[in-house]
Parts: structure tokens; C-alpha cells; sequence
DNA sequence: GCCGTTTTCGGCCCGACTGTTTTCAGTCG
């Protein structure tokens, strides 16, 4: 049984114990729920150890249910709350508008179990007749529906990052805005986001708010009031604005920043000390003691400041209060992971040079297909060799980057790579990139990752479980043995920077670092554009808490040339 | 049901907006 499947049963009595009306409890299992999924042991180990009372938020019965569903694989207690309660919760409250007790209502009332259910009974206009909701809920329950099937209601981080940065900036331009600035889970550069934050400070909050609900591109006003308004973009984007007083930006910084579960950890060491934390300041009593700026709520609170990446309550708190928060990665000094015109990119090399260049690079590596998948192109020895004659001619003219030659070569069913040793020695780095047989089972993908990572020419696995956001799920592998070999063989992972693939992800980027595996950011560009992607490798690295020495694109040219020879 | 540099009992995060109300509950972030 695995720690998320188990948090999972526990959010799920939350869920149900919520809508009985039961005080605390609720919270209480959602705590156990949160620290067993962000737990980094298994907890099955956990549990031979005789330990599980150690996890925050675990007590005497709570630690009782997880053995009951470690030894039986169920728990009696939820099914037994689910027989008084047969709802399908979590997908009902998804719907805008329905919360626990509304749930609960049209399950009285209606005998709502389901999305199918309540699709019915909103048709037939029986939602509007129960007491306390109307057309307009009901309205809003059709169109979330609606939304539902339609997508799942995220968006890619890469994708939402350049439009939310241009309504901040169409915003500043207005005389009356002093601060402007992105909050929210954009600010933590999450892989994915569901809204758009932006938090304004002005003392003409009607004139912000008024330009806001009415840009071109706002297709509906969800809300609007006189602190706060929320519109739908055409693309289907929601995008919440707060407009706050100047004197509390900061703490509507970072109240509005999250994540909700830190947030939720400050306040509480700020009641502990005898304040209050809320969105207009830290309070002593009725005096704000701290607002103007995010620091300064830190401090009084007695933690040094924490980058937003950290914001999620994984151990950032105890972390920061005991001055051991990392110093994250900020600056990378080059990319290795570029294809060009020579297989599927778009650009030329000497063109993926000037870019780098405008973008500070001392390095660049160029790493174009190798690969028996012919739809990209890709380059077999013989071409090889004759872009890396082109790659030298580039180098000679520009002075201010080096070009490296590479080439990202697949790994086939057998581990093996699928260019021979002849040319590979010539290269001087090898990505290595499973791109088929994704549906290899676990013990056959981690070897075949293994082998290739035993490859001496290998230098990085790239993307290394296949995942594409919204799309494909990772390909099954046995990470402490890719761990293993990583370590073993001095091969950096990848964490990918392309928008959709993001991989690895904060989570397994994180347990890569603490198990002492270097990494690597590649934004696996197919274009000059593509290379401003490294943002968005960086916001990863930073949320898996790696430092510049975590990451091998951090080193300096020789540093890299001196790492790639192993 | 958990937890404790105030506590082993009595606490447990905070505020705005909306809809359906006529003073507020529920939802949302």
C-alpha cells in the first residue's frame, strides 16, 4: 500500500466527516492525510519500525487505522462512514458553488450522489428550489459541469506565465497602481495552475478593479467587489485580482502567495507568540507590527525570509527556524539539451548560438536525435560527424559561448544505445532518452535505465520517466535503483524543462537531490524560444530545494568539461 | 482526534464575496 493511497482514505473521511458536521476531526485526518502523502520514508517501513506515531499528526488512532490497512488492505471505520454517507465527495465539491453542506443537501433532498446525478437534477431545475440556492447557483453548477468534462481545469505553467506577466504589466502602467506583483501558486512556479493571482496596491482600488473586469481579453466577471474581482480570459484562464493598501502589500504577499497549508503553519506560530497573521498585516492587539514587506512578517515571526518555491509546507518552516533552508538555484550558465534543423528543431546552430549569447550562456551543448523513431529526423553517425565539423566552424565565430557537441541518443528495449561506441566517444556529452516501449514494466524499464546509464559515454538520462503533463503518464521505474546508478556511474538526471513535461518533478527531483544525484536542467528546446523554457527547470529545481551545486549546468565551462569526462 | 517554551484539557486559520437572505451561511482561496 503506498503512502498516497493511504493519505487518499484518510482526505475521504475527512471529506465525509465534514459534511456530518463534525468539528476538528475533519482537519485532524486532512494533517494525517498531508504528512503521510509528503512523507518521504514508505510508510509501510514507518510502520515495521514502530514509528508511526512520530508523523506529525498521527496519534494512538489514527496509527491504529493505518495498520488495519497495511495488514487488511481496508478500513472498516470509512466503510462504515460511507454507508451513512454514499457520495462520490471529492468530485462533487470540484463544482463551483458546492461545498460539504450543499453536498449534503442535495443528497437529502435529492438523493445527489454523483456529477451524473447532480447533472440531472440541475436540468431539471430541481436545484433551484431547495432552500438557500437559486437559478443562479444552479446556473453555475451546469456550467462547472460543464468545465469538468471540458478539461481539467489546470493550466501548464508555461503556458500561463507569459499572459499573466502581460496583464501585469498592461495593470502597472495605470497612474494609481504603486506595487504590483504575480502571488498565488504562479509565484511558487508550480507545474501546473488553476488561476492567476495578481495582487495591486493603490489607494483608487474602484479604478484598478474597473480597468481589470474590463480588458479585451475578460470574456465574464465572476466577482467583483470593492477589494477583490476574478474574470474568465477567452481562453478560458481565471484570473483573481486583490487590490490592497500600500502599507500591506507585504503580508497580502504573502498571504496571497501560499501555499494554503503554509500559511496555515504561520499563523499558527503567530498565535503562538500572541499575534495575528491575516492578508492586512501581523497584528500585536489591534497594532500591525509587520505589513509593508514580506520579510519583514518573516521576521517577526522569527523566520528568515522563505522563497516562495518552498512555500508548501514540506519542512520549509522547521527548515527555515532553525536556519537550514537551502540557497536555491538561481542562475544556470548554459543548456545541453538543444535539438536543431538537423533533426526536428527549427533553428540553425549558429542562430541557437546568438541566443544563448543574448541570454548570458558561456555554454551551450547541442544534442539533436539519434534515434531509430524516424519522424524526428534524427541524425545517424555519419551526419553526426558532420554537424560537429559545422559546430567547430560556429565556435570560431563567437567568442563569448562555447558550443558543445552532443547528441541525444535513445535507449532501446535492451538498455543498449542505439549509436555505436565508434562515434560516441567523439561526442563530448551523451543524453540518453528512453523514447519507446513506454509500457516496459517496472523491472525491464529500470534496467534498461540502468544499463544505459552504465554506458561510460552516458553522461544524462533525459527526461527520465516519459511523463507528459495532461497526457501520458511517467513510464514505471524503480527510482532507488536509477538513484543507485546515477550515483554510481556520475550520471546527471534530467529535470526537462519543457512546459508539459516538467520531469523529473519537484517530488522525485527533490528525493534525487537528498539521495545525492546531480541534476541537470535541459529545456530540450526545438527552437531559439524554447530556450527561455530554463525558467521554468530552474522554478523545479528550486521547489525540489537543489542549490547551484545540485545542478550541473550551474558549473563553469571547465568545471562541466572536467564533470562530463567523469 | 491530535497536541502542548502558557496547557494532559481545551483549544484547533482568517476574511471577502455571493446568493438568497432581511442579518447570514456557505463557499472559496
Amino acid at each position: 500500500m503506498k503512502n498516497s493511497e493511504i493519505a487518499r482514505i484518510f482526505y475521504e473521511i475527512a471529506d465525509i466527516l465534514e459534511i456530518q458536521g463534525i468539528q476538528w476531526k475533519p482537519n485532524v485526518y486532512r494533517k494525517a492525510a498531508q504528512s503521510i502523502e509528503n512523507l518521504s520514508e514508505d510508510i509501510e517501513d514507518v510502520y515495521r519500525n514502530g514509528k508511526l506515531e512520530d508523523v506529525p499528526g498521527v496519534g494512538e488512532h489514527i496509527a491504529k487505522k493505518i495498520e488495519e490497512i497495511i495488514k487488511t488492505g481496508k478500513l472498516k471505520y470509512l466503510k462504515k462512514l460511507k454507508k451513512k454517507v454514499p457520495i462520490e465527495l471529492e468530485k462533487m465539491m470540484s463544482i463551483p458553488a458546492i461545498g460539504p453542506r450543499t453536498a449534503k443537501l442535495l443528497f437529502e433532498k435529492l438523493k445527489v450522489k454523483n456529477i451524473k446525478d447532480l447533472k440531472r437534477a440541475a436540468k431539471l431545475h430541481k436545484i433551484r428550489k431547495l432552500e438557500g440556492l437559486g437559478e443562479k447557483t444552479e446556473r453555475e453548477i451546469l456550467e462547472g459541469i460543464k468545465t469538468l468534462e471540458g478539461s481539467k481545469g489546470r493550466f501548464l505553467l508555461g503556458h500561463v506565465l507569459p499572459a499573466a506577466r502581460d496583464i501585469e504589466e498592461e495593470i502597472r502602467k495605470l497612474p494609481e497602481v504603486k506595487q504590483i506583483g504575480l502571488a498565488g501558486s504562479i509565484r511558487r512556479m508550480k507545474e501546473t495552475v488553476h488561476d492567476v493571482d495578481i495582487l495591486v496596491s493603490t489607494n483608487k482600488p474602484e479604478k484598478v478593479i474597473k480597468f481589470f473586469t474590463t480588458m479585451d481579453d475578460v470574456k465574464k466577471v465572476l466577482a467583483k467587489g470593492s477589494t477583490k474581482a476574478s474574470v474568465k480570459l477567452s481562453g478560458g484562464l481565471q484570473v483573481d485580482i486583490r487590490v490592497v493598501k500600500n502599507d500591506a502589500f507585504g503580508s497580502a504577499m504573502q498571504y496571497f502567495t501560499g501555499s494554503k497549508e503554509h500559511n496555515i503553519e504561520l499563523r499558527k506560530i503567530a498565535i503562538k507568540k500572541g499575534f495575528k497573521l491575516s492578508e492586512y498585516g501581523l497584528f500585536k492587539g489591534r497594532k500591525v507590527i509587520a505589513g509593508k514587506k514580506e520579510v519583514y512578517v518573516y521576521k517577526k515571526l522569527g523566520l528568515p525570509f522563505i522563497e516562495p518555491e518552498l512555500r508548501e509546507d514540506k519542512g520549509e518552516i522547521e527548515a527555515a527556524a532553525s536556519y537550514k533552508l537551502p540557497k536555491l538555484v538561481k542562475d544556470v550558465k548554459g543548456d545541453l539539451h538543444v535539438h536543431t534543423k538537423w533533426s526536428d528543431g527549427s533553428d540553425s546552430i549558429e542562430e541557437i548560438a546568438r541566443k544563448g549569447i543574448e541570454k548570458g550562456y558561456k555554454f551551450l551543448g547541442i544534442s539533436d536525435h539519434v534515434s531509430n523513431v524516424k519522424i524526428t529526423h534524427p541524425l545517424d553517425g555519419r551526419r553526426l560527424l558532420r554537424q560537429m565539423k559545422e559546430i567547430d566552424k560556429v565556435n570560431k565565430k563567437f567568442s563569448k559561448i562555447t558550443l558543445l557537441k552532443g547528441a541525444e541518443v535513445d535507449i532501446d528495449k535492451n538498455g543498449k544505445l542505439v549509436l555505436k561506441e565508434s562515434v560516441l566517444k567523439k561526442l563530448d556529452f551523451v543524453i540518453a532518452s528512453v523514447h519507446s516501449g513506454f509500457k516496459s514494466s517496472e523491472t525491464e524499464m529500470t534496467d534498461r535505465m540502468v544499463k544505459a546509464m552504465e554506458n561510460p559515454y552516458v553522461n544524462v538520462i533525459g527526461h527520465p520517466t516519459g511523463m507528459l503533463m495532461q497526457k501520458r503518464k511517467p513510464y514505471a521505474v524503480n527510482f532507488e535503483r536509477v538513484f543507485d546508478a546515477a550515483k554510481a556511474n556520475n550520471v546527471a538526471l534530467e529535470i526537462n524543462a519543457f512546459p508539459n513535461r516538467l520531469d523529473l518533478n519537484d517530488v522525485n527531483a527533490r528525493a534525487a537531490k537528498e539521495y545525492g544525484v546531480k541534476l541537470i536542467i535541459g529545456t530540450d528546446s526545438h527552437s531559439k524560444e524554447h530556450l527561455d523554457f530554463m525558467e521554468l527547470g530552474v522554478g523545479v529545481a528550486r521547489r525540489a530545494w537543489c542549490s547551484s551545486r545540485d545542478v550541473v549546468n550551474c558549473l563553469s565551462l571547465s568545471g562541466l568539461r572536467k564533470w562530463l569526462k567523469k
